[in-house]
RNA sequence: GCCCCCGUAGCUCAACGGAUAGAGCAUCGGACUUCUAAUCCGACGGCUGCAGGUUCGAAUCCUGUCGGGGGCGCCA
């Protein structure tokens, strides 16, 4: 926010250093004042004192930290108190630049009451990325696994738009293979006609599939059966054809409401159906190339990355695109799928694989190959690896194990609990706004859990933790927002014209506008590391600095200059949190 | 055998190579006739798994090691 005078002083620094004779490095970097209450940036001349001793022009028997910190005084002296700064000071080495409290409170709030719903957001960049993510199978349940996918996704999604990005929403659907052969299977043979319950398709349909794998299990012999489907299947038979369509919809309406309930929509949403075909051309074509090798009919058409490569060393190694009987696998369609994105969309500087990361080697497997096939955007393909959800005492989620919690059920649990708690704290809302409060603080809970961790890290999911409402949690936020909203409110909802605050600030007010001043950093560091955990982390810290102002400085009930300024401040910090709520999928709402 | 991830307070997690490693939960003690107490304040709690190395400076980078998890040809 203050990028110009920081550039303007930095060249004004290195002019000092180089006047003194002091190798002066490139550029300075600046970081906030790190003690609370403060208002400022600094740096420090380690870097500078080191680089000084290594060329031998340092005084002799000074230390480095020492040294830095006679460069930092004698910058200090040398710069003055530039303009629109209250102070200057160096210490330890350190040279820390404080505000001008008038000056840089007015600039952070009339910037975040200028941009609004946009506050935090970057300049845009005039360049498309596409995020695939989701992925699910129809025919199958839909469990808290899968869910950090959808709501990681979608949340980097919205940080990279807000970072300038136009960004490509791809869904990529799982609607054919041998679990849906499985499935129509036991539909067929034991549920023959009957429809799924409106509300409950996904349980409905996760439900059959479960059975069906329960029956080969308990009735290997049937298997056969399984087999004879498959292959009236890959012959298109009309009759197993419409069936698989009108089946499949069920999940997809299924998934539809899910994704609905969870604020997610889709720009593209590709089929496994419809890459298959292409797939075993393109295979065709690698084997042609070199690429491929066919080792049919004694074994499987495999591509020796490593051999191709000429690499002794085990790295990327084999895998296999092709079924020994010409049936396909995952690979023989995630390579046309890749394709198929850049013929759509030739401009993407990125495409994005929202995928966990047991397979990593598989997506660097697929990239290598597209690579060696040609393709000048392979180095644009980027595997946004995160780790999975499980149960206590490390139980991997399955459906097939029946070892999951459903979506449908955590989603109940999550809304029943905070429906408990809005009765308890506001029996007074009706009807309607409690439900709607019950839905945003049960739904953020969830997301907030699972957004507020490294990617890498694995979650282990418990009730009690992902459903807890104190402290570092979705609700803490949302809340600080509705104390804003009610501060607001009771204002009449008329925010001040612009001014400069004439009394002096109090350290939360400090605080709190020196974080809402963090917001527009916090979005560029998550959409360059593609981690929501930076805005997870910068929402709590906002409302915290909110809540501690909130306690120590009236708004209405004091002098009327004061009033006109922190109204502007509550003001911005509403529009601080609802953004950063915004960019992690979460409501903000208005009461609870 | 090769490769990847994780290891920080009792528990769950933060911390851009930088100032005194911070939160929440739990435990104990306080604050509501006040803009909503889903809040706030205080106390307690640490050899950042271990050993080396690089650096002015390491939880962070490198090497090794221990512990846990995961991946490696016809699963997805």
């Amino acid at each position: 926010m203050f990028e110009h005078e920081l550039h303007q002083i930095t060249t004004q620094i290195l002019k000092i250093l180089a006047e003194q004779g002091i190798p002066a490095p490139e550029t300075l970097d600046w970081t906030p004042i790190p003690f609370s209450g403060t208002w400022g940036t600094a740096t420090n001349f380690f870097r500078v004192a080191a680089q000084e001793a290594r060329a031998g022009k340092a005084p002799k028997g000074v230390k480095v930290p020492q040294r830095a910190q006679q460069i930092a005084e004698m910058v200090a002296e040398a710069l003055g108190t530039p303009e629109g700064f209250q102070k200057v000071e160096a210490v330890r080495g350190y040279l820390n630049l404080y505000f001008d409290p008038a000056i840089y409170s007015r600039r952070v709030l009339d910037t975040a009451l200028t941009e609004r719903e946009r506050f935090g957001h970057l300049p845009s960049r005039g360049q498309r990325v596409m995020v695939e993510y989701s992925q699910p199978n129809t025919h199958k349940a839909f469990h808290v696994g899968h869910l950090r996918n959808v709501i990681l996704g979608e949340s980097v999604c919205r940080i990279l738009e807000a970072a300038g990005y136009d960004v490509v929403r791809a869904n990529y659907i799982g609607d054919i293979g041998l679990h849906v052969i499985k499935w129509l299977w036991n539909y067929i043979n034991y549920h023959n006609g009957e429809e799924p319950p409106a509300e409950e398709k996904i349980r409905w349909m996760g439900d059959l599939y479960a059975e069906a794998v329960k029956r080969l299990d308990e009735n290997p012999e049937l298997e056969a059966e399984v087999r004879a489907l498959f292959a009236r299947w890959d012959a298109r038979d009309p009759e197993i054809v419409a069936l698989w369509e009108k089946t499949r919809q069920w999940s997809l309406e299924g998934f539809d409401q899910v994704y609905e309930r969870l604020g997610v929509h889709f720009d593209r949403v590709y089929f496994e159906s419809e890459v298959e075909e292409p797939g075993k051309e393109l295979v065709e074509e690698m084997i042609a190339k070199g690429i491929a090798t066919d080792e049919r009919p004694d074994g499987p058409v495999v591509v020796h990355l490593d051999e191709l490569l000429g690499l002794k060393k085990e790295t990327y190694r084999s895998y296999v695109v092709l079924r020994s009987d010409g049936t396909s696998l995952y690979a023989t369609k995630d390579l046309p799928l890749a394709i198929l994105k850049f013929q759509e969309y030739p401009d993407l500087a990125r495409s994005i694989y929202v995928i966990d990361v047991r397979q990593s080697l598989y997506m660097q497997q697929i990239f290598k190959t597209l690579e060696l096939m040609g393709y000048p955007w392979a180095d644009r393909l980027y595997h946004l690896a995160y780790e999975v959800v499980n149960l206590p005492g490390n139980v991997t989620m399955s459906s097939r194990e029946g070892t999951v919690v459903l979506l449908e059920d955590l989603m109940r649990e999550a809304t029943a609990r905070a429906r408990a708690v809005v009765e308890e704290k506001n029996p007074s809302l009706d009807d309607e706004t409690k439900a709607r409060v019950a839905e945003a603080v049960g739904m953020g809970a969830i997301k907030y859990t699972m957004l507020a961790r490294e990617n890498t890290k694995i979650v282990t999911f418990d009730w009690d933790r992902a459903l807890d409402f104190n402290g570092v949690a979705a609700p803490y936020i949302q809340y600080a927002h509705v104390r804003a909203n009610s501060i607001l409110r009771k204002a009449g909802g008329q925010i001040p014209e612009p001014l400069a605050p004439t009394h002096e600030l109090h350290p939360a007010e400090v605080e709190l506008i020196s974080q809402l001043a963090q917001l527009p950093e916090a979005v560029r560091r998550a959409a360059e590391e593609f981690k929501p955990l930076h805005i997870a982390n910068q929402a709590y810290d906002i409302a915290k600095a909110f809540n501690d102002f909130y306690n120590q400085c009236p708004v209405l009930n004091t002098d009327e200059h004061i009033t006109a300024f922190r109204l502007r401040l509550v003001a911005a910090s509403k529009y601080a949190l609802a953004n950063a709520l915004r960019l992690l999928a979460i409501d903000a709402p208005e009461r609870m």
